[in-house]
DNA sequence: ACGAGAACCTGTTTGC
DNA sequence: TGCAAACAGGTTCTCG
């Protein structure tokens, strides 16, 4: 599920929670995720204070007092949820992780498919860590332009659309805003990677962080799993110009849909992909 | 090195 | 109605 503006929306949400506080309980349900849970998970955060939650791709950054840095991220079908400790809902059978603080949260980790993880690591090892040290240019940083997608592009023959997933030539793209992004730049998710130069990858990269601001206004899309650090779902998925719209009349056409067949659903390396083959070219 | 496909896991939707 | 297949927001490994 959740792509970058699922996992900062989850990061301001719970940002007022978490960020000051000291953690007084930490307990995993399991064992591990798509990684072994670390069996000091609580033993070295348990008493320390939360110094910040950053996001870099789509990480969460639990930073605490002495160094420690939680690493999280939620798969396909993870989400963290804040509620006061006095409202006590039946403990799910997919909570994996339950973070409380000093005055009173519980920040509960649910992930049904548990693609997700959590590990730790420290500041001093941040920038080398293995799932981090790869990632491309954060899409909506200083970092990030046409230029630099040009570069990451390169010589590749794979299709943009396959391009735009990898995470080391831009961070936090995830199939949604991949397939909302080249709609919007008028961009064929079959195109070659290394056909988008000049004025197309200008488009392209502000359609990115465009779409990528609008999604995050929006609270993120909730398809199912989704939500907002508050439990309430995100509303993004209503602004889908063509993701999961297979069928149905393109916004940018005024074309006759029982005659094109409106927006189209394609397969590409076993994954969906919509797009409108009129506008993308 | 690159690219396609499978694997990881559970839940929901779709089709016969 | 029931059951099986297909499909789902991600990442990583294997194979050609």
């Amino acid at each position: 599920m959740p792509e970058l503006p699922e996992v900062e929306t989850v990061r301001q949400g719970l940002t007022p929670v978490l960020v000051g506080r000291r953690l007084i309980r930490v307990q995993a349900n399991r064992p591990n995720l798509r990684l072994p849970i670390p069996v000091d998970l609580a033993q070295r955060c348990v008493g320390r204070t939360v110094l910040a939650l950053d996001r870099r791709a789509k990480y969460l950054l639990l930073r605490l007092e002495g160094g420690t840095v939680a690493l999280i991220h939620l798969g396909m079908s993870g989400s963290m949820v804040a509620r006061r400790l006095e409202s006590h809902p039946d403990p799910g059978t997919h909570d994996h992780v339950i973070f409380e603080t000093e005055d009173g949260w519980r920040v509960t980790f649910r992930d049904p498919r548990r693609f997700g993880l959590i590990t730790l690591t420290t500041e001093d090892a941040l920038d080398t860590h293995p799932l981090l040290a790869k990632l491309g240019p954060e899409p909506l940083s200083e970092a990030f332009d046409a230029r630099v997608l040009v570069n990451g592009l390169g010589r590749r023959l794979t299709p943009i659309k396959m391009a735009l997933l990898d995470q080391t030539i831009v961070a936090g793209l995830g199939n949604i805003y991949v397939c909302e992004a080249l709609f919007r730049s008028g961009i064929s998710p079959k195109r070659t990677a290394a056909s988008v130069t000049g004025r197309r990858a200008d488009r392209l990269a502000e359609a990115i962080r465009q779409v990528l601001v609008d999604a995050v206004a929006a609270g993120g899309s909730s398809l199912r799993d989704h939500r907002q650090a508050d439990g309430e779902l995100g509303y993004f998925q209503h602004a889908f110009a063509v993701y999961g719209r297979e069928g149905e009349a393109c916004p940018g056409c005024d074309c006759d849909v029982a005659k094109t067949g409106g927006i189209q659903r394609i397969t590409q390396s076993g994954r969906s992909t919509f797009f409108c083959p009129r506008r993308q070219r």
